[in-house]
DNA sequence: CATTTGACTGACCGATCGGTCAGTGTTCTA
DNA sequence: TAGAACACTGACCGATCGGTCAGTCAAATG
């Protein structure tokens, strides 16, 4: 970029190492790698730019830091919907909902991961963001085969598939919504939970007319 | 990024000026706006740099150029889903895997406009995308609303709900692929078809099962 | 044939890049 | 209290950045 704003120093408390880190965190997150310079980071954090390779080696290395730091509390919580008796629709449909609040919320993490994947740049970081969703990836699918074992999900479907479905819809939310909300036939684009719903009931009901009406949730018991 | 590899410049016809715009576009589909110099571009193009400017004016301009040069042809042909009178499933069906190689045939301009999403910067093309999106998005929709007028479809979902379902499926296909080949839940990373297959399958029936076993496709006529 | 036009180039510009280094001030400890 | 350890800084480095400019050369034009 030609020119970039003069950033005022962003007032965190804590050392000077976490002020970096920070505020590298959101200069990446906003720009990227290659837009954000180590004078924009070190202003940014109100210090000098020699303190930041003082704590950092290269600015390579303060880049895989901020992605460790922001990878390292993603452990998002799937424990209380494996060990969840209620129905399986309701527990999927609360699944969507917290996975999109997640995204949501710490955007910042969400955009520099986004950006990750779009680079691609096979050492940096790929293989830790793979070992990070892979784990949790895995857990959804567990919880989708274990819905099939006890006959509350379709056992012609692959379990995969509807973990990349349900991901994939979030985060295609997450990355489009700001385009959609110019499209005037879209009415969710600033609503998450209505969007969660919808993609929910599509995904349970399909789309086709139901020769039965009514019948919404409570599949049969097994 | 510390160092780029050196490029061997591309054997590709044409006056300077499009192989300049061809070389840009290769260049900043794969790195980025902000890590590609204009000397890699006249490296890769065989040209020297201030040719480069001889015929743009900036490196923004040029940006602009591959971006608007990328929407040209991006008209994606959805007449013949329009005017077909086959059963809606098969039309679908037809669109989502036609939509899913168009772009993975097309992955150089995919990935630049998933770059400008990121960015978001609010001048340079967003508005362009937008409306060559939103046109496209719109005519899905209309095709949407004809089959629910024909009773081919669920009428108490929202249309662009389901286009922003199946487009948003695509695209995080797209981009997440290279990711989720490497989880060992997952056999269709590298198998567009059968992915667009099992997406339309989920979207149309739902993934409860059926009371009703049997009756996959040909809806009730209206 | 003289001139203009436009594609094209090498050399160069100031600014900024990532990164280094000698040195200053503070704080903890023996 | 001496001094090691550490956080931190301003000045500086070579390289590269986007961009400029005077000039070369070939084709078109009168």
């Amino acid at each position: 970029m030609p020119q970039q704003p003069t950033l005022k120093p962003i007032s965190v408390s804590g050392d000077g190492s976490e002020r970096i880190l920070v505020a590298a965190e959101e200069l990446f997150a906003e720009h990227g790698f290659d837009a954000v310079s180590i004078n924009a980071i070190a202003a940014h954090a109100g210090v000098s730019k020699a303190n930041v390779f003082h704590h950092f080696s290269s600015k390579e290395a303060l880049y895989i830091a901020v992605l460790r730091e922001a990878c390292r509390d993603s452990a998002e919580n799937l424990d209380h919907l494996q060990h969840d008796h209620r129905p399986f629709p309701e527990r999927l449909a609360d699944f969507a909902r917290e996975h999109l609040n997640h995204i949501l919320e710490r955007h910042k993490v969400t955009r520099l991961i986004q950006r990750e994947m779009l680079y691609n740049h096979p050492g940096r970081a790929q293989d830790m963001a793979e070992k990070v969703f892979g784990d949790k990836f895995q857990r959804l699918v567990q919880i989708l085969r274990d819905g099939q074992a006890r006959g509350e999900l379709r056992t012609d479907v692959d379990p995969a598939m509807v973990a990349t479905l349900l991901i994939g819809a979030n985060v295609f939310f997450f990355q489009a919504r700001a385009l959609l909300q110019h499209f005037p036939d879209v009415t969710f684009a600033t609503d998450p939970d209505r969007y969660s719903r919808m993609t929910i009931d599509m995904l349970l009901h399909g789309i086709l007319p139901r020769a039965a009406a009514g019948n919404n949730d409570s599949p049969p018991a097994p």
